[in-house]
DNA sequence: TTGTATGCGTTATCAA
DNA sequence: TTGATAACGCATACAA
């Protein structure tokens, strides 16, 4: 059908093994031969077939993308447009390609992966979120197949496998205490979902700062964003703000979860920062749009993207390396946050 | 290295070609030979190698979409993760794998589409966006390469490609006739980049509902975002509200700039929808969580995603059907716009 | 410096 | 119903 390298050859009037040395700009063909077999190639239009040199070459170039399971609405969440852009510029770079799971459901995305390293259609695996008790980590590992995660695995895996993430423990702690020391002292979290790793630390974070000013954590002020992005998040946050007294602060682990945190304070006639100050994470475009911008944690979604990639690219390459890489974090102080009078 | 269909076929004691005939459950083998051979299969845990599958079957099950140029900042928009669930969706439930296009330059998504079509890694591809002047479309045509384009393709390939799109003119004449009706007069347009069809359509349809009510377009009254999403369009923003009469009404192409729109009339002083209407085309899920949510128009993003999928499988398997698919808008209204009182 | 021959892991054609 | 064998398009060990 399309032209070969035999092709090439004939016209060229070499040997295959000879346009195959041109293909790769060997240094034991000679400049004459060489220019010969490269005008041959142009002439007749030739392209090497990728599979064929998957095949002979064992690799093929190309990283595996494992989103998560786009129903539940996460993949609504801008923060994985700005990985993706990270990963793409570093894949660009390295000539590397991208190949995507499709899965719509945990268990499909399992099966996604599994297809992807049994076929031996990729080289590695970057995995844009970290679960609890999923089976994905434990099988990449127990494959041995190169794979790095964007965000921090569970405990037990904690050596073994490659991550970047940023230090959501710490981040979750400072900003806790940036607005315990605005004078709030009631003060409420709306995490993320509630087995996803970085919900775990975001919240273990809250609750060191609030220790170390010996205020108790006080379980009705903690709520989960279950499903999705929005409604859920609105009925738990009416619940607690139902519940008096009613925090004065809020820490919120994403921005858009803030923005419908913002509309719904709206609704109730409440002003942000006045009657309550409200700090989020990520630092998407979009949150300096909201009325007040936020104010939030910018955790350099792009980088974790592209460091991340480079991480995996390193480990295919078998380059020695940490494991462990942490973006630092960085706080931005909008119009969300005010002193609280005591 | 990894286990191959001889291995099998050794296990098993029948030929290589045995194994192949029970993998793709061919009649002609005895009920007996496949069991046998299936357990050798799973006793080996063998899996088909994709590479050496798509080298002989000249066919790879891999759709290739291609995404404009990141550091534009088009990709942030939430339109292309909608899209991207949508292909994501249809891709998943015929079986097709994705391969995303990497290019951070026109010029480089230009090699990747070429790269894509002549390593014949992917069956078909996907476009994203369509602009005046780009090469991809020709090149594509010229090639006989099947694509399916998201969005309108310039009138001199109207007959040959392929494509799903809105009818973004009637959209846009639509909700200028709404302004209208309204009692509005002075309405601007905000439009896109410059060079996208999409661009081109609304602007017709603003500016035909206007004509119709014998008003006349004013130039100043129109500005385009060029570069990006935000910073650009505040500055023309300003020079078109500094231009008195200022207008009273706003169409804006999309939500995202709406909302940058938004919080520029807040910093002017100006109340939404009292002193300023505006609709705007998307409805993204953030169009509901803006402070007023968002009069506009859903453009069913994701069906975008998943018919121009399903037209690409069509083609691909030779399937006859229709060059043009409409996906019907609906208008949305929230609370942006309001009664100009003359 | 170049050519010959073989293998990468499948599928498909032709015999048996 | 099954087996032997030739492709698919390329890369490389070994010869020359």
């Amino acid at each position: 059908m399309s032209v070969t390298i035999k092709d090439v050859a004939k016209k060229a009037k070499v040997a295959p093994s000879t346009v195959s040395r041109v293909i790769s700009d060997s240094p034991r063909i000679s400049q004459q031969t060489k220019e010969k077999v490269r005008l041959a190639m142009t002439e007749l239009g030739y392209h090497p077939n990728y599979h064929a040199r998957s095949l002979v070459n064992q690799s093929t170039r190309t990283l595996g993308v494992i989103m998560p399971s786009s129903p539940k609405g996460a993949f609504q969440n801008p923060f994985f447009s700005e990985v993706l852009r990270g990963i793409t510029a570093k894949a660009s770079v390295d000539k590397f390609g991208l190949y995507l799971s499709t899965g719509q459901s945990d268990d499909e995305i399992y099966d996604d992966v599994q297809q992807m390293v049994f076929s031996r259609r990729i080289d590695g695996i970057i995995l844009l979120y970290s679960k609890m008790n999923d089976r994905i980590i434990p099988f990449l590992l127990k494959e041995k197949f190169p794979f790095v995660l964007v965000g921090r695995p569970a405990d037990q895996f904690h050596e073994q496998v490659y991550y970047v993430n940023n230090d959501n423990f710490k981040a979750a702690k400072m900003v806790t205490e940036y607005l315990l020391l605005l004078g709030h002292k009631r003060i409420g979290f709306i995490g993320g979902e509630l087995d996803q790793i970085v919900t775990v630390d975001h919240q273990r974070g809250y609750e060191s700062a609030l220790e170390h000013s010996d205020i108790s954590v006080n379980k009705k002020y903690l709520i989960y964003n279950n499903e999705g992005v929005l409604e859920d998040s609105q009925e738990s946050l009416i619940e607690l703000m139902a519940h008096k007294p009613s925090p004065t602060a809020l820490v919120v682990a994403d921005d858009l979860m803030a923005l419908s945190v913002l509309r719904l304070l709206n609704e109730m006639g409440l002003r942000v920062p006045e009657d309550m100050s409200i700090v989020s994470f990520n630092n998407i475009m979009l949150s300096q749009l909201t009325l007040p911008p936020l104010t939030t944690v910018d955790i350099h979604i792009y980088e974790l993207g592209f460091i991340g990639t480079e991480k995996l690219i390193n480990m295919i390459n078998q380059k020695e390396q940490e494991n462990e890489t942490i973006i630092p974090y960085r706080f931005i102080k909008r119009q969300t946050c005010k002193k609280q009078n005591i």
